[in-house]
RNA sequence: GCGCUCGUAGUAUAGUGGUAGAAUCUCAGGUUCCCAACCUGAGGACCCGGGUUCAAUUCCCGGUGGGCGCACCA
């Protein structure tokens, strides 16, 4: 096939090579919205997942892990229920469908629809006698369309399958604040599967009905989101905000401004809140992303979820899609914390400063990552084709293979036995190393290029006299000779050299 | 969900009312060796179901999946 820069290219290596495959199950036809990782796009997923997991002990985060089904109650005092359930109207006729609060909200624009019963609905298109747009046939009756999957546990116990990992986490409140000995920020995170019935899912991986979630949960005080002591040590980090004013004129191109700087100008309110900003701008960061890809675009007030006080997105410049959102930072205020307390019974107010009496209901900062986002993202930036060549420049410690070993030959019993041992010994020191003997060395160097790995070894004749073996770069293709004793250290020491 | 459109080896494609052709790929053997070389041999496909027909991958209907547009996107 031929290989040139263009976005088929990049389509059909994600499959050639195993890194995405689907709609799943693909010998049955598939189902839209459901894909699978292959082995590389497991391993870089799995790569990137323990670096997350180590930067964040490094923050101070805990990790948790929730059943991914809860009973209705949950869902209900979370307001998913409410809102994760849209009116829909059917045309009788064409079957065009309409959400039906949106529709009448855009003919009725002085009306206030938002929270109108369904009958009081009605009420208004009969009155007014109001039809399809598209072919003026009258609408069947509102129906509901549930983006949350149902299903039924034991014997009738409605379930949902839930839509967000945040909530599972949230109902562990109790057994946090006990756990961290109420020293607040209680920071904890959680990563998992979580579903969404889309309607219409498209964009292969980037809106998929079953997907994963990263989430990060900060239960706070109100008093300590105003007063922050970690926010000190990041404040003068510039980074590109594009808040929901410059958005309303228009503007797209972000102002790459200190947190510091955005708290004075009211673009932010909260130091623990721009914090939050700060740790996903650097989650997003240390992946490898070019600094121009990344932009924090602010949600509009009637863009944001029902729980959010403001909320911040982080997005990548995608080839193929646009702008890209792989993190959302939330200000849930103590939202979930007061509902859930209130259908649960429970009395989630905790003293939170030096006066034991003083108690408020914590507050919840969110930065919620879509990790299948994230890989989709680091493999299109990473993507580059040079003089027929295609070149996938992950960042070399999130890489599938980090090292390929090579016998120059693959007919010559004596290197071929060296090359074994180099590639032996790399997996003993848990390396992730990788054996081709296949087809030309050139061709070897281009099969792990297209996997992204930045480095290959290549045994030789001369290895056969001096014990030495080259080393080649990916992104330069330059090479050098090292001792076969010290593959594992140069590795390793040129994976520190870039690890952030 | 609606409308339009498409669905052929792993990938990207050609083509046909009488079951498919080249490329690349994969495997084996040979040869060469530091950037997709060459030779020999082999392997591999018409999305699913129904209909029309002597015969359907091809035509029709339905389903399903992809792309685009509309709607939706916590």
């Amino acid at each position: 096939m031929k290989i040139d820069n263009t976005i088929e290219t990049f389509n059909s290596l994600l499959k050639r090579r195993g890194f995405i495959w689907g709609p799943s199950p693909e010998i049955y036809g598939g189902l839209a919205g459901f894909y699978s990782y292959g082995p590389a796009g497991m391993a870089l997923k799995n790569k990137v997942l323990s670096l997350f997991r180590q930067e964040l002990r490094a923050f101070g985060f805990g990790e948790v892990e929730c059943p991914t089904i809860m009973p209705e109650i949950v869902w209900k005092a979370s307001g998913h229920l409410e809102r994760f359930i849209d009116p829909v109207l059917k045309c009788k006729k064409c079957d065009t469908m309409q959400r039906a609060d949106k529709f009448l909200q855009d003919l009725f624009p002085d009306l206030m629809i938002d929270g109108m019963s369904y009958d009081k609905m009605e009420e208004l298109i009969d009155k007014n006698n109001i039809s399809c747009p598209k072919c003026d046939t009258p609408f069947e009756k509102i129906e509901e369309y549930n983006l949350m999957l149902k299903t039924e546990v034991g014997a009738g116990n409605i379930a949902y399958l839930r839509p967000e990992t945040a909530t599972t986490t949230y109902l562990l409140f109790n057994r946090l604040d006990q756990d961290a000995r109420r020293q607040y920020p209680v920071k904890i995170f959680q990563y998992g599967k979580a579903y969404r019935n889309e309607i219409s899912p498209r964009q292969q991986v980037l809106r998929m009905r079953a997907f994963d979630q990263f989430e990060l949960q900060l239960f706070i005080g109100k008093e300590q989101e105003m007063d922050y002591e970690d926010f000190n040590e990041v404040k003068t980090y510039e980074l590109p905000l594009l808040n929901w004013r410059l958005q309303e004129e228009n503007i797209d191109i972000p102002n790459t401004i200190s947190l510091e700087k955005a708290l004075n100008d009211n673009i932010l309110k909260k130091p623990a809140y721009a914090y939050c900003i700060y740790l996903g701008y650097y989650l997003t960061k240390i992946l490898g992303y070019p600094e121009e890809v990344i932009r924090l675009r602010q949600h509009s007030p009637n863009e944001r979820a029902h729980y959010a006080d403001d909320a911040w997105d982080l997005e990548i410049k995608t080839n193929q899609f646009g702008w890209v959102e792989i993190c959302g930072i939330h200000d849930r205020t103590e939202y979930d914390l007061r509902r859930h307390g209130e259908f649960s019974n429970q009395n989630f107010e905790v003293p939170m400063g030096q006066d034991p009496k003083n108690k408020e209901i914590p507050q919840i900062l969110e930065i919620a990552f879509g990790p299948d986002r994230i890989i989709y993202t680091l493999l299109e930036t990473a993507f580059n084709v040079e003089d027929g060549r295609i070149n996938l420049k992950l960042n070399p410690t999130l890489a599938p293979n980090t090292v390929a070993v090579f016998p120059l030959v693959k007919n010559k019993e004596s290197i071929r036995k060296i090359a074994i041992d180099v590639h032996k010994n790399l997996l003993k020191h848990r390396i992730s190393s990788f054996f081709d003997a296949a087809g030309s060395i050139g061709k070897r160097y281009r099969r792990q290029d297209e996997l992204g790995t930045p480095f290959c070894i290549t045994i030789d004749y001369e290895s056969l006299k001096d014990n030495t073996v080259t080393i080649r770069e990916r992104d330069t293709m330059k090479q050098r000779r090292i001792e076969i004793s010290k593959v594992p250290e140069v590795i390793n020491d040129k994976l520190l050299n870039i690890t952030p």
